[in-house]
DNA sequence: GGTGAAACGCCAACCAT
DNA sequence: ATGGTTGGCGTTTCACC
């Protein structure tokens, strides 16, 4: 139900996918009819989300990267909605550890992220937030 | 040099990077044609750095995510490579704040995390390292 | 920089093997 | 899963604006 060749597929997909499925398939060893129908299921499954663009932040405006950890008990319910509703925020996790919620957060400058931090504290349950700023971003990838 | 039909046509192609230029451009307002020149520009430009697909990870069978602060001070040259070589890091950060670097990392389960951070411990310059575990991912999206 | 149309190539859907 | 075939659609290019 996920075999080596699904894996290269993904792989390939991630690299590049605006290639044809006749070089995809040649690519892992299929013709392109095989390789469509594999791609296809994936996608079906769930494996696959979407097909889409990676963005350049900075071309776009957003020079800012930083780490948000947030204080606070009350994480049930509403409060994925309130953080989802921040949109400089990109994502939002539960961690276990000294806070209780980890956000990564894009702007366009460190004004616009004390801004973004005043409504991170909005939110209904935060106590407090640590913010950790990017200095230099090594590396931001997709895994296999 | 980036107007605001620029951002709609970022924001559909992350949305779908699938649909045709006709539609594409239908939906902002330009011919296909135009369309298709805009992106190209935008390609060129390196603000849309490729196409891609998403993967859900835990259908990958990466069903655990991590944060890793490092400690550490030589983070000149070649550190960036040895991380990058580990490839259940799927990003890593250069930070402001307590530790030196931040690491993102994913891994099929608790067993092979700990491999992982023997890995990064053996990095030259790493004299330590604190690792948050995330609990439940309430979101992670592309952002505009 | 945008439009509209024409030519080409690829994808999607079949079917027999 | 392959290979051949066919129909339809999208991409790409062109002259024109």
């Amino acid at each position: 139900m996920m075999d080596d060749i699904d894996r290269m597929l993904i792989g390939r997909l991630q690299e590049d996918a605006t290639q044809s499925y006749a070089e995809l398939g040649k690519a892992v060893g299929l013709s392109g009819g095989a390789a469509h129908e594999r791609v296809r299921k994936l996608r079906e499954r769930g494996v696959i989300r979407r097909t889409t663009i990676e963005v350049d932040q900075a071309a776009l405006g957003r020079a800012v990267t930083a780490y948000v950890l947030v204080d606070g008990g009350a994480w049930m319910g509403g409060s994925a909605d309130a953080l989802a509703a921040i949109r400089e925020v990109e994502e939002a996790h539960v961690i276990a550890g000294p806070a209780s919620v980890l956000l990564k957060v894009r702007t366009t400058g460190t004004k616009e992220l004390q801004d973004v931090l005043r409504r991170i504290f909005e939110v209904d349950g935060v106590t407090g937030t640590q913010t950790v700023v990017v200095l230099e971003t090594f590396f931001e990838r997709a895994l296999e």
